[in-house]
DNA sequence: ATCTTAATGTAGCCCCGGCTACATAAGGGT
DNA sequence: ACCCTTATGTAGCCGGGGCTACATTAAGAT
């Protein structure tokens, strides 16, 4: 970078903090898309014991995704996707393959490849993954 | 994954949160260190306009992290780093350079090499670091 | 030295993501 | 039907990172 200016921005700033705020609305809507596909249902109790947090946040944080039109309460079986709920999940349970791939193919052990995807896979921009998607086919 | 078990964990939630309260400290730290070599001084002005936010937020935040032995007031020239504040620099700036990099030789774009770098650079493993090394050196 | 402006600091509010403690609703067992 | 347990929901607190508005301190201009 150019003597004189910091690589950091306001806007750089901006962004990473929206990514922050949309990772717990992903992480809800992704687990909530296996549990249903797993055991038919999305309980408050089963978001609770894969996340290792309160009953309480629990159903806070569905409340907000519940908001911004994500999920809906269903009648006695907890939670289910909207539309764009499942157009979420999904990109979401594709960029996290992708990603995992791609630390695979790029060396890293299995379990590290999953422990380290969780962490970055909010933080990449189209072209980054689609260079990552270019390194796999040129790669497998 | 097998079936029944979901990726998350709370061990991983822990995880990502810890990385999220420290990215701050660290881009502070960063940023401090830049300051300094480039102006000589690193004052709450300047990082208030690096960052984008209000000189009340950057007051706060370097309280917090001159709690954690990372920075020091300086008579009438703002902040300088600690032994470990200057570790934590070093470190964190190379990592930096190392992603941005990685991604450059993947093929992202420079600007969006350095957008999602800063992203994405506070979530890696030094085993994905080391691999991400090791590409480099048989594809530059 | 004084006056003005720029920089720093404080008070107090917001939202979000944690939490515990208590209150209700649902389900099961007998 | 009743009781007990498990699940869900509410109240209210904490800390972090955001903010504005106001207070103070430092620096420059005259």
């Amino acid at each position: 970078m150019a003597a004189g200016t910091s690589r950091k921005s306001a806007a750089r700033h901006d962004r990473v903090r929206r990514q922050h705020s949309d990772e717990l609305a992903e992480d809800y809507v992704e687990a909530i898309d296996e549990l249903i596909l797993e055991k038919g249902q999305a309980r408050v109790k089963d978001l609770q014991g894969i996340f290792g947090v309160s009953h309480v946040s629990v159903i806070r944080a569905l409340k907000r995704i519940e908001e911004r039109g994500l999920i809906m309460r269903e009648a006695r079986k907890g939670y289910k996707l909207t539309a764009s709920g499942k157009r979420m999940a999904k990109e979401s349970a594709e960029r996290h393959g992708l990603v995992v791939n791609f630390l695979k193919v790029l060396g890293v052990s299995a379990s590290q490849s999953e422990a380290d995807a969780e962490g970055m896979e909010h933080h990449l921009s189209r072209e980054t993954l689609v260079a990552m998607k270019e390194f796999l086919s040129a790669n497998e």
